[in-house]
DNA sequence: TATACTCGGACAGAACAGGTCCGAGTATCA
DNA sequence: TGATACTCGGACCTGTTCTGTCCGAGTATA
């Protein structure tokens, strides 16, 4: 799994605090990591319409819809692509005993094994919002921690 | 996720049909695949306990276990590693407003919630065995498909 | 004892994630 | 109204992992 994808998340999460645009260099300052880099994966973010942006001198990035009603799937998939992990090649109709293709019309059953796993990930996944995920930080760290975050983020004058 | 699940799981089944060690080359031969990659995949299943080598003229692979005592799970991890997809890097710890250790004692929401669903996704693998695969392919082909492979492997002159 | 066949690890090449840079565009402010 | 400074967006380069290949060590066979 890409590395990016808990940068993408930890962004999400503090997003919710603001509703004006967030620049992405903000973002990678609050978090210590390359902002060159945390741009590729809001990029991919607003691509996805998690998040839009706004350019100009006072621009940056905003949640396009509600924490509640974004999953941390939708995350993960705007950042490592919405394919399955598990490709088959179908194996069974190469080599000399080769399965006929009239044989091949479900699926095989190795296929569908690892099918109904990522099935199951991606399951768990989309029964998290980024709304749960904010009040788990609230729930473990206190209110004032994302209040904080908020004011860093919106208006802080020099570090 | 690592192509070669996909041949060590079809390689583990097709074992199921020979008591004998099978030659990695002859496997690769069934499946139309690099002889000398899928040996480094047999190699990876050998460390992992799952399959044992045989040296010499009549040498190969062959299962340790009981097929129904080797999970899908266990030959993912031999393939792809035992470790998590996701790794938390702590960046909450991180930053201008980095978290003090003392609220860092559990894991961090979104860390939490991607084992929570990588917990979900190993369970599923962890629930099907090499014996349930070889079942399902007997009843999608019927039983003279593996009955067929294990007399391709064990017996047949040249082709 | 010679042999032929097997596995085992060491050695290149390709694809992808990670990381960086500069140009296009827009709200601000004089 | 126009210059400016700040923003995003995509093109570019690097390092690591995955893919693929090769030859040598070891053993059962004849």
């Amino acid at each position: 799994m890409s590395g990016g994808v808990e940068w993408a998340l930890h962004c999400c999460v503090v997003l919710t605090t603001s509703s004006r645009p967030v620049p992405a260099a903000r973002l990678a300052e609050l978090h210590d990591i390359s902002g060159s880099y945390l741009a590729k994966q809001l990029q991919s973010l607003a691509r996805a319409g998690l998040i839009h942006s706004v350019q100009g001198k006072s621009g940056g990035y905003a949640l396009t819809r509600a924490p509640q009603s974004i999953s941390v799937l939708d995350v993960v998939h705007a950042i490592d692509g919405p394919g399955p992990a598990f490709v088959c090649t179908e194996i069974r109709q190469r080599g000399p005993l080769a399965a006929p293709p009239s044989a091949c019309t479900s699926a095989c059953p190795i296929a569908r094994a690892m099918w109904t796993a990522e099935t199951a990930w991606r399951d768990a996944l989309a029964a998290i919002t980024i709304a749960d995920l904010a009040r788990d930080v609230d729930d473990d760290s206190g209110p004032e921690a994302l209040t904080t975050v908020r004011a860093w983020l919106t208006g802080e004058p020099a570090g």
